[in-house]
Order: C-alpha cells, then structure tokens, then sequence
DNA sequence: AAAAAAC
C-alpha cells in the first residue's frame, strides 16, 4: 500500500536538522517517531504498492506491523491530525464535516507527506491523478502558515471584518501552469481555510489586474496562487505592493511542466523576485502525477540537496489507474473522428435507454489544436441545436468548448458548465488536461495521437478520481502507429473495434437508413453549418502537429486533405506559402496546395472556395468526393502549368508570373509593417477571427 | 503551423 519514500542526503540532512528555522520551530508539535533521531529509520524504502487511493484499515495494520519496532502508525484519518496538535482543529473541521469538505480518510499522498511537509521539508510527490495532491500541499502549508508567530490572523475594522495583514505578508506561493487550475487550487485552499484568518488570494493572466491587484492590496495576502506570467507582472512591478519578503513557501504544481521548457524561464524568473532562498529559509514543494527522467534533473537543481521523493507510483508503473479501460480505434481517416465520437455517446445513451446501469455520459474529448477543437464543438452545436437530436434521449447533453483562444470569461464559463453538467461532452484543448477536476467524467476522449507520454496520462487522468470509474479512449489513424509506439511507449490501450462509423468510407453518400448513415449525416449537417475559415485554421492548425504524428509527411498531408475536402466538404485546398512548405519541409509533391498565401488574405479566409480566378484547381476538385483524391498528384499538375521546376526544387517556388497576374500582390515578408509580428494571435485578433 | 502563458 505504501509508496516509496526517500531522503536525499540523509547524512547532510542529519548534520544540518538543528539550525533550519521551520523545523525547529514545530520540533514540540511533532510526533516522537519523527524526531530528527529517528531520520535513518525512514531512510528505508517501503515498496507496498495498489491501485486504490485510500488507506484501508486492513493495511494500515500491515504497515504497523512492518514498522513497529521503529515508529507508530501513520495517521490515516484526518480526525486523527488533531490528536499530536498537527493541525488546527478549525482546519480538521473544514476537511472532515460533512457540510464541509466530508473527507474521512487520508489518501496515500497525502499521510505520506503530511509530516515532512509540516517539518519544513522540500519534497518532491510523485502520485496518480486524483488522488489528492491538492489538499497534500494544502493541508501542511496552511498550517505552516499559522504556526507561523509572525504571522497575525487577528482581524481589523468594524465587527472585525478585515484581517490584519497587507500585500507583502505572503507566506506561501502557487504555481499552476494554467489559469482555471490556479482558480480551482484556490477554491480548495478557501474551503481549508475557512475561518482560520488566513488570506488566499489569486493572480491570473485574463482577469483585471487592477481589480485582483486592488483586491489583493485591500484584503492582504497568506497564500497566493497564480499563473507564470500574472505572477512575474504583479510581483516585479513594485508600485503593485505586492511582494513576498517573508515567503516559506514554493510550491509547484504540476511540476514537470512547470520545469519544462516553454515554462522554466518564467518559474525561474520568478524565484529570482523571491526573497534569496540563503537568507530566508524556504521549503520548496513539488508535485505531479508524472516525472519524467528529463526533468529529474531540474528537480534536483530546484530543490535542496537533502530533499524527501514521495513515491505513490512504482518505478515499473504506468500512473495510469488499472480500473480504468483504455481503448485504441482505428480511423480510417481523419474525417472519421466526429462520426466515431458521436457513436461512442449514442451506444452508451442508448444502453443507458435500454436499462443499464450507466452513469450519464459526461465526456471531455481532446484535440491537439484549438481550431480543430473549435470545429468539433461548432458541428456538436449544430447537431444538438437539430430537432431531431432536441427529441432524443441525447437531449440534455450539453456541448461545451475550452481552450486558450478563448476569452477567459468564456473559458470559465465553460469550465463552470462542464463542472454543473450532468451530461454533455467538453471539447478541448490541452487547457484542462492537467489538474482539472471535473466530477463525475466518465469519459476521457483523445483524438489523435498527443504530442507526449505525460499528456496522455493527465489527459485521461481527468476521469477516475476519487475511486471512481471512468474509460479512456484514443482515435488513432493507421498512420501515426510509429510515433505513437515511439512516443507514448508502454501503456495498457486495447484494440477496440466496436465504434463502426470509425472504419466507413466517408466519401460515398449514407442513406439514414442505417445507424452509421444517420451519424455520419448528422455530422455532415453539422459540419455545414460551421464556417469555412474555421475550417482553415483547423486544417492549418493541424499541419503542425499530423506532419509530425504520421510516418511521413506525405501520408499527413493525404490524410489532411481527405479529411478537408471529404470530412468537411469543402472545395478548394488551403493554400500555403513557399515559406511555410520551407519551414516545413513540405515539396507540392507531398500533395499540399501550394501558392504564395495571397488568397487566402485577399478572400479573408477562403471559406468559399470553388471558382476563385481558376487558380490551383484540378478540374473535378470542386465538390466531388472521391475517396481516392486527397489532393494527390495536383500538385505536379500545378507546377506543369506554371512551368516550375518540380521535385525537391523549393527555390522554384518564387512564382513571379503569378503574382503579377493578381495585381501584384506583395508578399508578407517583404512589407515592412508586417515584420513586427503580434507574439501571439487569439480568435478576437483579425488574424485568427473564425 | 502545432498546448500553454502578460499587457
């Protein structure tokens, strides 16, 4: 049952145990068993292992038993805490009162890290999804925080309504590496706080920063949790009042993506605001569900040289939770994916109609790109607003859209939704694959192959939690078997064939006669009503990533333009600049539509195809839907006309003939108002407006 | 051109 605990440096540590401040400040309140003493008795590494989260009696009795003649047992129920004066009462209430919090028992994570974290510990925690990483930091911390003299919970003003405390008393700090989550860590943090005096605040990108800065400075600040980049605003600008001279401590979430690279600059930037770590003592926390070797050794640069590794997952374990099937299907195409996912809800809605005993369908379905993301929801929206899916049983299902391109209203909006949703089906991006607690999801949807390992495994950690059920499902194109083998190594996926419209030739024409015809028509319809620019970005969005999930190039692009022209029938290929074939690697043999990108700025995003000018049009492209085209072999026609030079020749791609025939269009690159590119684009910006 | 994250 127990994981792994290990102490780095146990001899420093032994050495070093009088003189750190935060230790011997809780020395009267710890247990005798954890006196620095008995340090080398832990030192030992326990390798009981299961899958279920919560500590039973049965080996809570098998874990004294093995360690009896070193130290008494591990607390397991959170009534218990109060017993040695661990944690406030008020804080215990909170947890354990069933208008509160109603927990009961402790999860491993959570009594394992307890007491280290009380000490004064830096920690790294390793432990599946949903199985209380949260409140395993928050718990220790907030407690920290008022064992903390320093630290004034009395309050202030008429019926003591205000605490005492100002802008610069932060105790502790949150990362999240997104916004909903910062908000989420808050939300639990209040409800452990309630009543204790302790302030919690957040700072997140997206929101008003005058008003949260107001906020911050009126009501003071303990604990504040927040995203990189509103924390490095706030904290670097020193008319804002808001700092952390007396911080203890740092806590990561989420860990291995905050050391990543696209967010270890920011981490480390905002440390370097922090008071310097040689003068004022700090603990640093780390926790995630995955910690891949990569980062290990970011880790270990972050952390203190005597650090405690909490490990609820065994080396040889996938953090992947064994109740929880996980399917692998097949498409035929990419244009398969929606018609596969509206099956997977209908054959569950309709055993649910049938009398099973099935929770209500409440699915989070991924995308690697955000327009993609986009196009699925708008298509689900459309069907759902037909009056024929108004009168099914699929009625009440709710349709909902996240990601990053989003306003922050509309993302929480989402979030919110999704949370209260009985049923409905969340579209997203990786915005909500990690740490987002979405109750009671029983499905956890990939569509194609994600861009590594430990997003697979958060992604599907959005279902189970808490000990309940939940599958996961990824839809997968033949094509991308190398880098999905390579990429997510070994995890417990089956083989699933049940989802037919999965494997049907999308460019014939279905008759509702049958169940997959009728999906399949369903989503046409849906398809229709979504905007023909939208289905640009989608098709250009997911350039980036099929180019590097296929086995080559040439069958990503295939797969992509069946899926554009069959899937959502659309005539006209997206055109993409010399640049951007540069960039990619991509020749027109590869079979993209290649021109210099001037159309698509002059008709605002190419939703209307068909006879613009005849350009790059293979005669029966229009709106046939062969499935053997894929835009093949056009691409070899094009340049023939044009008289290029073809194979691999990339310079022949400077087409002077035909820009003069299109009014001398300048090119991007050349003007000089363009050169200062906006960092990033969002679906408001003219640049990315659906 | 591919998640996320500050104005």
């Amino acid at each position: 049952m127990l994981g792994t605990v290990r102490r780095f440096g146990v001899s420093q540590a032994l050495r070093a145990t009088a003189p750190r401040s935060v230790s011997a400040r809780f020395a009267t309140q710890l247990p005798k068993w954890q006196a620095p003493s008995a340090l080398s008795s832990l030192a030992a590494t326990r390798s009981l292992h299961s899958s279920f989260p919560r500590l039973s009696a049965a080996t809570a009795e098998a874990i004294v038993e093995e360690t009896e003649s070193t130290k008494p047992a591990m607390i397991t129920e959170f009534s218990d805490l109060a017993s040695d004066n661990l944690i406030h009462n008020t804080i215990i209430k909170n947890i354990i009162q069933p208008d509160r919090m109603n927990l009961k028992t402790m999860t491993e994570v959570q009594s394992l890290t307890l007491h280290e974290i009380v000490k004064g510990d830096d920690i790294l925690a390793q432990a599946k999804t949903g199985t209380g990483k949260t409140l395993a930091f928050l718990v220790p911390t907030l407690q920290n925080i008022l064992n903390d003299p320093t630290v004034d919970v009395s309050k202030v003003g008429r019926r003591s309504a205000r605490p005492r405390t100002g802008p610069s008393e932060i105790r502790a700090l949150i990362i999240s590496p997104t916004r909903e989550l910062a908000e989420q860590i808050a939300v639990e943090a209040r409800k452990v706080a309630f009543g204790t005096g302790l302030v919690v605040q957040t700072a997140v990108g997206g929101t008003q920063k005058r008003a949260g800065l107001a906020k911050i400075q009126q009501e003071g600040c303990h604990l504040l949790i927040g995203t990189p980049g509103r924390l490095k605003d706030i904290l670097s600008d020193p008319w804002t009042g808001v700092s952390a001279p007396k911080l203890n401590t740092l806590i990561l979430d989420e860990a291995d993506r905050l050391l990543d690279q696209g967010f270890a600059p920011d981490v480390e930037e905002i440390q370097g605001m922090l008071p310097d770590p040689t003068k004022v003592d700090r603990q640093t926390l780390m926790f995630s569900a995955t910690v891949p070797r990569e980062v290990m050794q970011m880790v270990r640069q972050t952390l203190k040289p005597n650090f405690t590794h909490v490990n609820t997952v065994r080396e040889d374990e996938v953090p992947t939770h064994v109740r929880v099937p996980q399917k692998l299907i097949y498409t035929r195409g990419l244009e398969n994916n929606l018609p596969a996912l509206l099956e997977l809800a209908q054959n569950w809605q309709a055993r649910r109609d049938n009398g099973e005993e099935l929770r209500p369908f409440k699915a989070i379905a991924y995308f690697n790109s955000t327009a993609e993301t986009k196009v699925s929801a708008d298509a689900f929206n459309a069907i759902a607003r037909s009056s024929e899916f108004r009168q099914s049983s699929m009625r009440n299902m709710r349709m909902l859209e996240i990601n990053s391109r989003l306003s922050q209203a509309l993302r929480t909006r989402s979030a919110d939704n999704f949370r209260k949703a009985r049923e409905g089906i969340l579209f997203s991006s990786d915005v909500t694959a990690r740490g987002m607690d979405f109750p009671d999801v029983t499905h956890v949807i990939q569509v194609g192959v994600p861009r590594d390992r430990e997003t697979y495994i958060h992604r599907l950690g959005r279902t189970a939690r808490a000990g309940k059920e939940g599958e996961g499902w990824l839809f997968m194109h033949p094509a991308e078997q190398d880098v999905y083998r390579k990429r997510l190594g070994r995890l417990p996926l089956k083989v699933d064939t049940v989802l037919e419209s999965a494997n049907a030739d999308l460019s014939q024409t279905f008759s509702n006669d049958t169940p997959v015809g009728k999906i399949v028509n369903q989503i046409n319809e849906g398809l229709a009503q979504c905007d023909g620019a939208t289905k640009v970005k989608s098709y250009m969005g997911q350039l980036g990533t099929a180019t590097g999930n296929f086995n080559s190039k040439r069958e990503a692009i295939q797969a992509l333009n069946q899926m554009f022209t069959v899937g959502y029938n659309m005539p006209t290929l997206p055109e993409l600049s010399p640049r951007l074939m540069q960039q990619m690697g991509l020749n027109r043999l590869d079979g993209v539509s290649a021109g210099d990108g001037s159309r698509q700025r002059r008709d605002g995003g190419f939703s209307r195809g068909g006879d613009r000018g005849g350009f790059s049009r293979g005669g029966d492209r229009g709106f046939s839907r062969g499935g053997d085209r894929g835009g093949f072999s056009r691409g070899g026609d094009r340049g023939e006309r044009g008289g290029f030079s073809r194979g691999g020749d990339r310079d022949g791609f400077s087409r002077g003939g035909d820009r003069g025939e299109r009014g001398g269009f300048s090119r991007g690159g050349d003007r000089g108002d363009r050169s200062s590119r906006p960092p990033r684009r969002s679906f408001d910006d003219d640049s990315f407006r659906f």
